[in-house]
DNA sequence: CATATTCCCTATTGATTTAGTAGGATTTAA
DNA sequence: TTAAATCCTACTAAATCAATAGGGAATATG
């Protein structure tokens, strides 16, 4: 796993709203100026992350995002695997986005890297946007 | 870090001389035919390991590559760094390649993300190609 | 009702990286 | 002398990445 700035900004604008969980829906401007994303590139994550349900939205004046569920219930997996895919270091020895690669008939290379991919894995499932707020 | 072919490819290789290592000098030809590697692509890589020092080759007929060092002084660590660079999931948490990233200044994050870097580093460089061998 | 504000959606772009290919120069064993 | 091998650099095609651009649709407010 290479993490994109696309789940950087991600993260960043889920904790933010995490963190504003009150104040109703917030524009993607106010977000993009309080995290230095730019906004017309946070627009497409944030939309992004709408469809993949971890997003409400409401248009017009008065309108913006908010979370559309617990920040407990939002694992960081779920969100960089969204941007960047795989967990795994490489496709081989993923479980979501399997893809032969040259090293496959490796057995103990592929353990190795199977264990890596589970300890990513576990590590990026139990923590969730509440425990970095 | 995600592996790339290079890195792939490059493992398969030490792996293959490593296991015929009694055999004196290997073509690229042959390492490239026994490990299914496109042969003018493995000679880059081959090319690269050599400046590294984890190669010795000769040149002219009965020539080819072999290991410059034991399988177990070559760490998996060492070989990814070289084609792939950082093990870190993102480079402003990686001590070898460090750069600025979007997530820096969130310190609950980053530290989810240097405890991934801390494991891929500790096995990656405990590991060698004694191992997988 | 008009308008400003906001999300919605897709296309485009420029830079970089990736995965190779090409080909000539050099060395050396037979 | 020649065939076999490494050495070295340039090139290329495709994909990915990080944005930017711009028009459409919905809605709160005056």
């Amino acid at each position: 796993m290479k993490l994109t700035t696309r789940s950087e900004y991600a993260l960043l604008a889920l904790v933010y709203l995490a963190r504003n969980q009150e104040e109703g829906f917030i524009s993607i401007d106010t977000i993009a100026t309080a995290q230095s994303i730019p906004p017309k590139f946070l627009e497409q994550l944030m939309l992004a992350l709408k469809r993949a349900h971890f997003l409400r939205s409401a248009k017009g004046q008065k309108g913006g995002y908010q979370l559309a569920k617990q920040p407990n219930q939002i694992p960081l997996a779920d969100v960089i695997r969204l941007f960047d895919g795989a967990l795994a270091p490489t496709e081989s020895v993923s479980e979501n986005f399997y893809e032969t690669t040259p090293i496959e008939k490796e057995k103990k290379l592929t353990k190795v890297f199977k264990d890596i991919r589970d300890y990513v894995s576990n590590k990026l499932e139990k923590t969730t946007i509440a425990d970095i707020q």
